[in-house]
RNA sequence: GCGCGCGUAGCUCAAUUGGAUAGAGCAUCGGUCUUCGGAACCGACGGUUGGGGGUUCGAAUCCCUCCGCGCGCGCCA
């Protein structure tokens, strides 16, 4: 099981990276650059200087300027070449500057502070880089050079247990992720690694078939009671307890009394097990009944949340389980694998804990079934970057599998490429005390509850204003209302938790998750819809505006323009970090930055046509990105709210 | 005991991955306001980046150390 709620494991590191090209053998040169940056000509005009002057290829480390008065952009490579050279980093910046041929970018660059080159655009070259991102049909992002695939292990939902706020990481982290690489042009696999075999589940059928449960009419909170009451009345801990303690026998005699029904539930949810394991058709249809009740909550949640997650993604440890013997066997054959105990371990140069891979009494584990689906997700699925969207408490679980996984070479395609195996470990969901909330302790926030409590907010709010004659909203439908709050209510939630350090600990404070106002998703709806609203009312044909010249004369025409240009490569370092928070920050600063746009340069009432026309395309190249980059967390982005 | 992670404004979080004066939102206070959509905009207040030391042109970021909090440590998943 994938439970968000299991118990193994910290912390990823903070920076979580990993080479996104590692065998291709590609010159650095050769990383993807969108040619509508800015940047992309600025760097190679300087790396052309610096190579003429030092002879060398060196990374020129052109940054956006932290502070618009420094310009737009800045080179901050003189420093460092200064330092391996011995000399003076203000003369070699002065150098620099002198060789590089900054004709038709830059209409201002010049040395300041201890070697920064400072460097302001020209305008018409900032308006032909809009210009080609609003004509490119991927937004500037160029086409993917690694042909293999992506794959994401997200939502980790068990079988016969109800979803709670944590499942709400593991499926919108993965599913944005997966979207982003689409963005990207990667074939992109979404892996719903289902807890849906084994001894609980096989205890939880066993109670049901003895209490006669009527299987159509089963519900989740059915399940969800059989699982919990077979996981209490199997328990012999305190029998387990006195056998480690070494109690007297009398002791012991008399918990073994105690505790006979427990064994006997135990003994009879066992052989429940072997009845399953062998395909005995009566117990395997009831068991796919179980999944088939479990999945239903999946799917209205993923529907909920603008998820792509459906039966086509479920891939569960029930699929790998004729691939276990297999594991094991090739660990064996290697010399990778020993046998300790009557356990098959995988042990490590590193570190004392060895990886158990089978259990003395043959049967098979966790790590087993994990490292199936490794060679599965490289070998079979090509993925050169496979991705696990799991509890960060896992980390030392999946250090281990993946280590073992490059042990016997199964970080690698079928056509011999090198795979990333990257754990996303993502934080606990803490309650308002800092305390991580208890699952299964039946008082906490299920799933569902925080869905429905975002819908109902998003819903009133929207109806709130809808009551304003003048308001945009006036006179639609309740159902119309219902459809837009809930998207607005569900763009909350997942902005709050999207916009993060996803590998942090995470507050979960309703009040903040459907906040409306401020750095918040229905922010980013709102500049949406108003942008929707001033292109409606413009009258000009969306074509009209597409061929329209850009003029960019006012500061903040130049510094939207400016922001436009970099969707591209915000999207690619999401790709190469796994940061979805870059794009919530990207967006963020685009609406706040379009904002100031408005306020400082009327659009329909511009002063001449070609002023207006320029500003409305500034508006719907505006639009086209925010929508886009909304899409990219899921997020619907309505025309009228 | 061993291992890992975290610590930034009153609160929730950023910081372009080592760059210039550490930025947003919320909260508080003040302003814009007969509006191209106020779910907005502008401003004020708020910081010894847990403490100390080190590395260098330059550190919230890298190294060491201490303090505090959290997580994990082979026959569960």
């Amino acid at each position: 099981m994938r439970g968000v709620d299991g118990s193994r494991s910290p912390h990823g590191s903070r920076r979580l990276r990993y080479d996104p090209r590692p065998m291709s053998g590609a010159p650095a040169d050769a990383v993807l650059r969108p040619s509508c940056d800015p940047a992309t000509a600025l760097d190679a005009r300087f790396r052309a200087a610096i190579r003429s002057i030092t002879g060398a290829d060196a990374d020129p480390q052109i940054r956006v300027s932290g502070n618009a008065k420094f310009g737009d952009f800045q080179m901050n490579a003189a420093m460092s070449l200064a330092k391996e050279r011995g000399t003076n980093p203000r003369a070699l910046a002065d150098e620099i500057l002198k060789a590089t041929d900054v004709s038709g970018i830059a209409s201002k660059c010049e040395v300041a502070g201890p070697g920064f080159i400072n460097i302001t655009l020209d305008a018409a070259f900032l308006a032909a880089r809009v210009d080609e991102l609003s004509k490119s049909t991927t937004f500037g992002i160029p086409p993917a050079s690694d042909p293999h695939a992506v794959v994401i292990d997200l939502c980790g939902v068990n079988v016969a247990k109800q979803m709670h706020v944590g499942h709400l990481r593991a499926t919108i982290i993965g599913d944005s992720l997966a979207r982003v690489f689409e963005r990207l042009g990667r074939t992109v696999w979404r892996e719903n690694h289902l807890g849906d075999w084994g001894l609980p589940i096989a205890m939880t059928l066993a109670k049901l078939i003895r209490e006669k449960a009527d299987f159509a009419k089963l519900t989740l909170d059915d399940l969800n009671a059989a699982y919990r009451g077979a996981q209490k009345e199997t328990s012999t801990a305190d029998l387990d307890a006195a056998y480690e303690f070494r109690c007297g026998p009398h002791r012991i005699a008399e918990l073994e009394i105690q505790y006979e029904p427990a064994r006997g539930a135990m003994d009879n949810a066992k052989k429940t097990l072997v009845r399953l394991q062998s395909g005995d058709p009566d117990v395997v249809r009831l068991w796919e009944r179980l999944i088939e009740v479990t999945m239903e909550q999946v799917y209205e949640a993923a529907r909920t949340l603008n998820v792509k997650v459906g039966p086509e993604n479920n891939r569960g440890e029930s699929f790998f389980r004729d691939r276990l013997g297999g594991v094991v066997d090739a660990f064996a054959k290697s010399g990778l694998a020993k046998s300790d105990k009557g356990a098959m371990v995988v042990p490590f140069a590193d570190r004392e804990r060895p990886l158990l891979i089978q259990k003395s009494d043959g049967g098979f584990l966790y790590a087993t079934t994990d490292l199936a689906a490794v060679r599965f997700r490289t070998f079979e699925l090509d993925g050169s970057l496979v991705v696990y969207v799991v509890d960060a408490r896992q980390r030392d679980h999946f250090k281990d599998v993946f280590d073992a996984a490059r042990l016997i070479g199964w970080n690698t395609t079928a056509d011999g490429a090198e795979s990333a195996l990257v754990h996303l470990g993502f934080g606990a969901v803490l309650g308002a005390d800092k305390k991580p909330l208890k699952t299964r302790s039946g008082e906490n926030f299920t799933l569902k509850d925080l869905l429905d409590e975002a819908c109902e907010r998003g819903t009133a709010e929207v109806t709130r204003r809808a009551a304003d004659p003048n308001a945009p909203t006036h006179g639609l439908s309740p159902d119309e209302l219902a459809r837009i709050g809930a998207a607005v209510g569900i763009a909350a939630v997942k902005y709050a938790d999207l916009s993060g350090d996803v590998t942090k600990d995470y507050v979960f404070d309703l009040d903040r998750m459907v906040a409306f106002e401020g750095d918040t998703g229905p922010y980013l709806q709102y500049a949406h819809a108003r942008i929707a609203s001033i292109l409606a009312k413009s009258g000009e044909s969306a074509a009209a505006i597409a061929a329209a010249p850009l003029v960019l004369a006012d500061p903040a025409e130049k510094a939207l323009a400016l922001h436009l240009t970099r969707y591209a490569q915000m999207v690619l370092d999401v790709g190469r970090t796994l940061e979805t928070n870059r794009v919530g920050a990207y967006l963020a600063q685009l609406a706040t930055l379009f904002n100031g746009f408005y306020q400082a340069c009327p659009v329909l009432k511009a002063d001449d046509a070609a002023a207006r026309l320029s500003r409305l395309r500034l508006c719907a190249v505006t639009r086209a990105v925010l929508a886009d980059g909304l899409s990219l967390y899921g997020i619907i982005a309505p025309e009228r709210m």
